[in-house]
DNA sequence: TACCTCACG
DNA sequence: ACGTACGTGAGGTAG
């Protein structure tokens, strides 16, 4: 159900005049801004109290309206308009235009008539809307979704009329009767006739009796004969009196409903505004709203009408031009994909100037100047292409994608997109002719102008760009770099060895689980056949539902397990995934991805994707090798140095999530154990169960570690119970204990989700921010997570922040020491290394201190580093 | 393409 | 009454 406010702009700013009359409010400059503060005050308020989702305020517009027309002395006896009121009009509706929100005035026709014809034409099964003003006459729009919102007296609370409250209030039977009664008692401030000396509540009573003012004078001979004399004596203008009391309700609107869309977004200006009339203590409602607009892409700058032509140059014009500005956008192709690809052709823009080049020797030397920024998409990408016709990007990156990933790393960072919102020009169109041929020599234009706007898109990213950028993501991004283009060894033959068994074992597997089943077509690679055979034909959980949109049995691990022991089908179904997912995720693909140049495997890491700031690893994956089951560890045996002396060396942070959860929050029992360097889930289990650390049992410090992976995920009571296998109260219980021992990481948690609802997002210890556009969600389930989120985003971010650190210092050290060992791997809170072995002792020394000494928190930082031959081994 | 399942931190 | 721990990538089936 929407909600439309419509605000009667006169009532408020009296109301405003009347408040502030005996104590204004007056700015340094002398100037009065009680009524331009009241009422944006009163605005803002409104909209943080009932949360509407349109709104629209409404002011009678300057000259007289349709009703003078009809009665030239229609408002005639009202005193002159107080000058404070009339100053106030014209900022204040520059102040509601720039809330974004629309002011509605018809020449011609009051404000009551336009929220009349806009509540009557919108109220409905799908929008309840809300006149907010005091006056009475509104009543009569009241209807089933048509409230009157009536501000309270001296900040009580407002009060809401609908239909039956109206009706109560009079005695009357609908709210249309309310223009009956006011004709019949006039309105002196409006200079309304009506019948002298009957006022509202006789007015009221009558029609109450009567039904309708022709009723009354159909059944006259009713009334006393003092009233009678008076209904007589205005009978001639009473039809006049109705005319002018009756709000219009079939204007044609000025604005459609989607242009009273509240967004919770205002426009730039508004800030400016807000300085100007010195409303300091308004500034606080901004915040949401910038932290909106950054989120949604939108309000970045005044759309600029440049239009970024494209002049065809040579390459020393745009060298040229290039050296004079000191920066440089480019553009690489390359022939066919991975990271060995040669280079097809390079694309260069300075200004407008724009060339393509296939012999890129007459520009090495810009690009290999350190002194020419360079700005591209993705330019590890283009680093990697470039490599390959010998070519080093120095200098430094203005990556536009990466950039936008700091600014906001959930939004598209496409290119048209940002070329959009940031710089307000398109980039598709013209040649519409889809130049998608294999055959097609040239660069499409838009190629062309992609490559010259790059410099002014990054240049105005740069604008909002926090620090962490120059001093994190860019450097980064030169070691990831090498980090991809070096790789890593995979030993072919020791995949190939553990791969035989496996497929013997899958097949024998097999034949076994679909003899069971009685199946012998069965794929127990089809969840979909699996749960048909477990829950209908064998009937293994008779309280097994079928869940998602097409009716499907859940058969995932978890499922399985609790029926494990009803029939030997579900082991052997589990065994078959596993070993199915070893072969086919982790054995079978491998050879495909090593490459035929130098016989290694090159991940591409992900810089500009996970919303927590976190690196992720594709093609292939190698954050997601297997380490927690036996028959998995095997796989990583085969990954092995780079020459048969060499050794992997792994060094990983030792509880690096909840050491930031206890810096973050500053709990002191948390921080004391971290600093005493005692077993942190044991200390944790002997306080929430209220033992001694040496009482605590194995199946306590499970219960305990189990408890705080899932403080830091945003805990539900359910969802711990389902781990710990035990039924909700009790984990309810464990929670309350976790609380009570833990406080402070219980105001952490509050105080996280309540800095999210005011500023609309959260942010990590370097300041990279995650905006949760749900915080304030209608929809519980939808809530929720976004407050697990406040509460994960700054724990793992942070986390991801210090590795990234990390990896640039160790990156740095090797360099200086000139060590010929490798960082090969990233995987979250490991580094692994490719290692000489004469170098091992200097580089786990070297290595360790960079990572536990990055940064200093409130607790210790421990790294584990082990070496070996393999990567199993390393650990 | 959407969904399920499962590998990792 | 409902859905439920954070963040990923990839392979499989089925529509």
């Amino acid at each position: 159900m929407d909600r439309l406010f419509l605000i009667d702009g006169h009532a408020l700013v009296f109301k405003m005049y009347y408040a502030f009359l005996r104590r204004p409010m007056i700015n340094s400059k002398g100037a009065d801004m009680s009524i331009l503060y009241g009422f944006t005050k009163y605005l803002l308020e409104l909209i943080e109290k009932e949360k509407p989702t349109h709104l629209a305020v409404a002011f009678d517009p300057p000259g007289g309206t349709f009703r003078n027309k009809m009665y030239p002395a229609y408002k005639g006896t009202r005193p002159p308009t107080p000058q404070l009121v009339i100053d106030a009009l014209e900022p204040l509706t520059e102040l509601v235009q720039n809330l974004n929100i629309p002011v509605l005035m018809v020449p011609g026709f009051e404000a009551d008539d336009v929220l009349g014809s806009v509540t009557v034409q919108h109220a409905g099964e799908s929008m309840d809307v809300f006149m907010v003003t005091p006056d009475k006459d509104y009543g009569q729009l009241i209807g089933p979704h048509a409230f009157q919102y009536k501000p309270g007296k001296s900040g009580a609370d407002a009060e809401i009329w609908g239909i039956p409250e109206l009706c109560a209030k009079w005695g009357i039977s609908k709210p249309s009767q309310i223009i009956d009664m006011l004709a019949i008692c006039g309105d002196t401030a409006d200079n309304v006739p009506g019948v002298k000396g009957v006022g509202e509540v006789g007015a009221a009573k009558l029609i109450a009796r009567y039904g309708t003012l022709e009723n009354i004078y159909g059944h006259i001979g009713e009334l006393p004969p003092k009233q009678q004399a008076l209904f007589l004596e205005a009978q001639p203008h009473m039809a006049l009196s109705k005319a002018l009391v009756t709000i219009k309700t079939d204007m044609s609107l000025p604005v459609t409903l989607d242009d009273m869309r509240y967004t919770g977004v205002f426009r730039p200006r508004i800030r400016e505004l807000f300085d100007f009339y010195e409303f300091q203590s308004l500034k606080k409602y901004l915040r949401f709203s910038d932290a909106k607009a950054l989120q949604d892409d939108i309000c970045h700058a005044e759309r600029s009408e440049e239009s970024f032509s494209v002049k065809e140059a040579s390459a020393r014009e745009v060298v040229a031009a290039a050296r004079a500005a000191g920066t440089i956008g480019l553009i690489t192709e390359a022939w066919g994909t991975g990271i060995f690809a040669p280079l097809k052709r390079l694309i260069l823009a300075s200004g407008s100037k724009v060339c393509t080049l296939e012999d890129v020797s007459t520009v090495r030397e810009i690009l290999e100047d350190a002194a020419i920024a360079k700005y591209g998409a993705d330019l590890k990408g283009q680093a990697h292409t470039l490599a390959q016709a010998g070519i080093r990007l120095q200098g430094p990156w203005y990556d536009v994608k990466l950039m936008h990933y700091v600014l906001n790393p959930e939004r598209s960072h496409e290119i048209g997109a940002l070329a959009k919102t940031y710089l307000g020009v398109s980039l598709e169109e013209e040649t519409a002719e889809s130049t998608g041929s294999l055959f097609d020599e040239n660069p499409e234009p838009s190629r062309l102008k992609e490559s010259a706007i790059l410099v002014p898109l990054g240049e105005k990213l740069q604008e909002q760009l926090p620090p962490f950028y120059d001093s994190m993501e860019e450097p980064l991004a030169k070691v990831l770099t090498r980090m991809e283009r070096d790789g890593v060894k995979v030993d072919l033959g020791v995949i190939r060895h553990f791969a035989d068994g496996l497929r013997t074992e899958l097949s024998e597997r097999e034949i076994r689980i679909r003899e069971m089943a009685g199946e012998p077509m069965l794929n127990i690679s089809s969840p979909k056949q699996v749960g048909d055979v477990l829950f209908e034909k064998l009937r293994l959980d008779p309280k097994a539902k079928k869940s998602g949109a097409k009716g499907q049995y859940s058969t995932d691990e978890a499922t399985l397990l609790a029926i494990a022991d009803r029939h030997p089908i579900v082991d052997e179904i589990l065994e078959f995934r596993a070993v199915k997912k070893l072969l086919s995720t982790y054995i079978e693909p491998f050879p495909t991805y090593i490459s035929e140049v130098d016989g290694r495997v090159h991940t591409t890491f992900n810089q500009a994707l996970t919303a927590t700031g976190r690196l992720s690893s594709s093609n292939p994956n190698l954050q997601n090798i297997p380490i927690r089951t036996e028959r998995g560890k095997e796989i990583r045996k085969a990954f092995v140095p780079g020459t048969p002396e060499g050794v992997i060396v792994s060094a990983d942070y030792s509880q690096i999530e909840l050491r930031i959860m206890a810096h973050l929050s500053g709990d002191e029992h948390l921080t004391q154990a971290f600093r005493e360097g005692v077993d942190v889930h044991a200390a944790t289990a002997a306080k929430i169960f209220g033992i001694p650390v040496s009482e605590v049992s194995r199946e306590q410090r499970g219960m305990a570690k189990t408890a705080n992976f899932g403080i830091m995920y945003g805990i539900s009571s359910f969802g711990l119970a389902q781990r710990l296998h035990m039924p909700r109260g009790a984990a309810k219980r464990l929670i309350e204990d976790y609380f009570a021992s833990f406080p402070s990481i219980r105001s952490f948690i509050d105080g996280s989700i309540a800095f999210a609802k005011e500023n609309g997002y959260v942010q990590t210890l370097f300041g990279r921010r995650r905006y949760l556009p749900d915080i304030n969600a209608h929809n519980a389930t939808v809530r929720a997570l976004a407050e697990r989120n406040a509460v994960n985003a700054p724990i793992q971010g942070t986390s991801a922040d210090i590795i990234k650190l990390a990896m640039i210092g160790v990156a740095r050290r090797l360099e200086e020491a000139g060590l010929k060992s490798r960082m090969v791997l990233q995987i979250h809170d490991e580094l692994v290394f490719d290692a000489l072995p004469e170098e091992v002792p200097t580089l786990k020394a070297l290595v360790t201190e960079v990572m536990e000494h990055v940064i200093e928190l409130s607790v210790p930082l421990t790294v584990e580093c082990s070496s070996g031959s393999n990567w199993l081994e390393a650990h």
